[in-house]
Parts: structure tokens; C-alpha cells; sequence
DNA sequence: TTAATAAGTTAGATTAATCTAACTATTATT
DNA sequence: AATAATAGTTAGATTAATCTAACTTATTAA
């Protein structure tokens, strides 16, 4: 059993690892805000327990072990962030801290019956993909909106970096998962969009327009 | 801010003191299962932060502050038994061990949005009340099924010390709160009570009817 | 290619929460 | 009232998770 602080650290590692598969001591330490030498020894340790591959002065790599256990803290998390979205009335930006919490309740009971009462959902109130109950998960390739092309029609289907300005501002501009976006044009001096929704045009910056995955 | 621990010494101690007022450093290590000289010193600090009363060889006393924080814990067990009860489908035998755990959880949202959602209940699953939210608590005056008298109707209101097992005995004897029992005789030698309820007859035992609260 | 910068490590201290062993005070029993 | 039993305390050790300070290795840039 890990404690509540490993399994924080095995979801940042998780979370840090999703492009190159592996991320540095630096990088935990900046993303727990954990001073490095924290970071160094909590490595030691995971490497004991199996949890992460580690050698010094190399960057860190979860094993299959501790992939599995990061992706089962993730579905935790994911699914209460649906719940509390879906069965609750929470808005999508108020979820995060609580489900931050939640995840590590020890109790499979508790998550099968969220699960259930959601119907089996595939992706969390982000679009961010749930892990199944053995770990596995299945990424969409979704495209950032920076990367689309003038004349595009595309479906908002996922944010990353969920944070609660972020959210807050997309809920003010009525931007939310799967309304349809035509992009009108672009600025070539600052990468800003021009797109238009559900009956208006709105000028996003280029930082959001990096945040907001489509399909 | 109190930490997990100290809002498990807290709940103990409110839980404890309900009878007498007050509890001693044994009973403490008993029920939380911690040894005596811990919790010796936990009391040392829970009097420095101003949540109890405590002098050497003395009883120990939640001071006023500290029951307000003890009945707002117990107000998120008991609003979380009662959702999981009534909002996700589980057994009132099913819900402590996850209690335990969710009522540590620091979101006042999330815990006003169970009791919105419930329609400010008064009561848990095993109908304890839940205190309010500054903390202030109205016991009703049950009266244990063991006091009761040949003859009498009466109505299953609570359970006290409700276990996973006692709780099961209850669910296979089709003995729910709310239920009307009638009394049909006593045995004098060892205090087993012959009650019929719902179209049946059963005999429970002297054990039994002191957990049960009627009125 | 060497010097500067960034990243990583080691050593040692701190805090919270726990324990055991040994001692003291209170309460109960003869 | 003396003694045994129970309750409570003190001292000191342990573990997990954190930190700072000092040092080492690796990377970057002049």
C-alpha cells in the first residue's frame, strides 16, 4: 500500500512522463513544489518498492508497476471529477481541488459505484481520458487549435491544463466540450484566432488557443 | 488547521465525552487504538491550540472550541453516510469505513453540496443527528428497546454502535429504522425480547436490544 | 575547451506521529 | 492502612516526509 504522499508522487511522474516517458528530478520538484532533495529520496524509495526505474544523475522512469498504480490514482481522480460534474452539479472548473483530495480514498466500493452511476465514462469533465480498472488508457489524438489551419471547422474536445482562471474564462465566452468552432482567421504577428460559436466571433490569444484540443 | 490526526483525537474525544462530559486518556487509546503515552502528548498539544482542557491525572475536556470542531467533523461523516446511503445506493452497513475516510476531506462546497442535495437532513442512516453547521448538535431522548415493557408499540428510530455485523443482522431480520415493533414478551433470565414486526416474530437478545433506540 | 549555469546528490536537521521501557500517581481491595 | 492493580507520565527511539547548506556532475555558452 502506498501512502498518500507516494501516490502523488506517482501521479506526477505519470502526468510528467505522458510525452517522452520519462521526466527528471528537476521537473517533480518544480511540479510537487518538493525541494529536490525531497525528490531525490522519495525516487530512492520508489525504486525499492519497484515503483519507478532510477539511477543517478538519469532521468526517471516508471516501471509497469508503478504505471498501473499512477493510471488507478488517475481513474480515481478522473471519476470523481464526473461526479462531482454529473451527479452533483459542480461546474468544471471547481472540481479539480476536491477531486485532488478524493483520490486517495482507499475504498474500490466507493469508485465502482461512482463508475456505475455514470454509465462507464470514457473521459472526465476535461476530456482527459479515464483509465480502466486496470490501468490501461486509451489517448485520442486530438489537434491544438494553434495548430489549425484559417477555415477550419472543428469540435472543442478536450483542455489541458485544467486550471481554474483558465476554466472560469472559457466558461465566460460560453466555450465548453463539444461546441462546434469555425476559425475565421489568424493573426500571423501574434498566432491570436479569430472563431466563431454558437452564433458570435471571439478573438483567442495564442495561449489559449495551445490549451484547447479538437477534433 | 488540524491535521487528519488531530481531527481523529478530536472526534473520539467528542464522542467519548457525550455521557459524562469529559473522558480520560485511557478510554482514548482504547478507542483509537494508540497507545497511552501518544496520546498523553497529543493532548498536550490539542490544550496548547486551545481544543481541550487538560491537567495531569485529570480527566480530559473539549473545550468550546473544540467541540465546534469535533461536531463539524462528525457533521461530514454524517452527511456522507447519509449521501452514500440515499444519492449512490449503499448499505447503511457499507457506508462507515468510507466516512471515515471522506470526512477529512477540506471543502466546505463539497460537503454543502451533499446537504443541498439530501435536503438538510437531520439524521444519518442510523438515525445519529448530524450537527448543524456551527457545530450545534439536538440529541433526541430515544430510549433503548431493552428498557421498554411488555406490550408496548413502538417505533425503531436509531442504532447505537452500528458495526458491519450488527448492521447485517439487522438487514436478514428486515429491521430498518423507522419500523414498528411490538413487544410480546420479555424473558426474564437473560432479557431476550419476542417482538413482531412486519407480519413476524423474533426473538433478539438482551445484546441486541440495548443497540436498539426506540420512541 | 574551459568557464558558467543548471541539475542532481549527500549530509544533517526538523517536525509530526508513533512506539517501548521505566517510572509515578491514583484507585480499588483486602 | 497497606498493597496490588490500574491509569498516567516521562524519557528516549523510530519512521516518514520535509527542509537547508554544501558539494558534485552534466550541460550550455563564450
Amino acid at each position: 500500500m502506498n501512502s498518500y504522499t507516494e501516490e502523488n508522487y506517482l501521479k506526477a511522474l505519470f502526468i510528467l512522463s505522458t510525452e517522452a516517458g520519462e521526466t527528471t528530478v528537476n521537473a517533480l520538484s518544480k511540479s510537487l513544489e518538493i525541494k529536490m532533495p525531497t525528490v531525490n529520496s522519495m525516487m530512492k524509495k520508489l525504486s525499492e518498492k519497484g515503483l519507478v526505474n532510477y539511477e543517478s544523475y538519469k532521468p526517471v522512469k516508471l516501471t509497469e508497476k508503478g504505471k498501473k498504480e499512477a493510471a488507478l490514482i488517475i481513474r480515481k481522480h478522473r471519476l470523481t471529477e464526473m461526479f462531482l460534474v454529473e451527479k452533483m452539479g459542480f461546474g468544471w472548473e471547481q472540481v479539480h481541488d476536491i477531486a485532488e483530495q478524493v483520490e486517495h480514498i482507499k475504498s474500490p466500493a466507493f469508485f465502482d459505484k461512482m463508475d456505475e452511476l455514470l454509465a462507464y465514462p470514457k473521459v472526465d469533465p476535461h476530456g482527459s481520458p479515464i483509465p480502466d480498472k486496470h490501468g490501461k488508457i486509451v489517448w485520442k489524438k486530438y489537434t491544438p487549435l494553434s495548430e489549425c489551419i484559417k477555415g477550419q471547422a472543428v469540435v472543442l474536445a478536450a483542455v489541458t491544463h485544467s486550471s481554474d482562471d483558465f476554466l472560469k474564462f472559457l466558461n465566460a465566452r460560453g466555450l465548453h466540450l463539444g461546441i462546434s468552432l469555425k476559425i475565421k482567421s489568424i493573426e500571423p504577428f501574434d498566432g491570436s484566432m479569430v472563431v466563431s460559436y454558437a452564433k458570435k466571433t471571439e478573438t483567442l490569444s495564442l495561449v489559449v488557443c495551445e490549451k484547447l484540443l479538437v477534433a
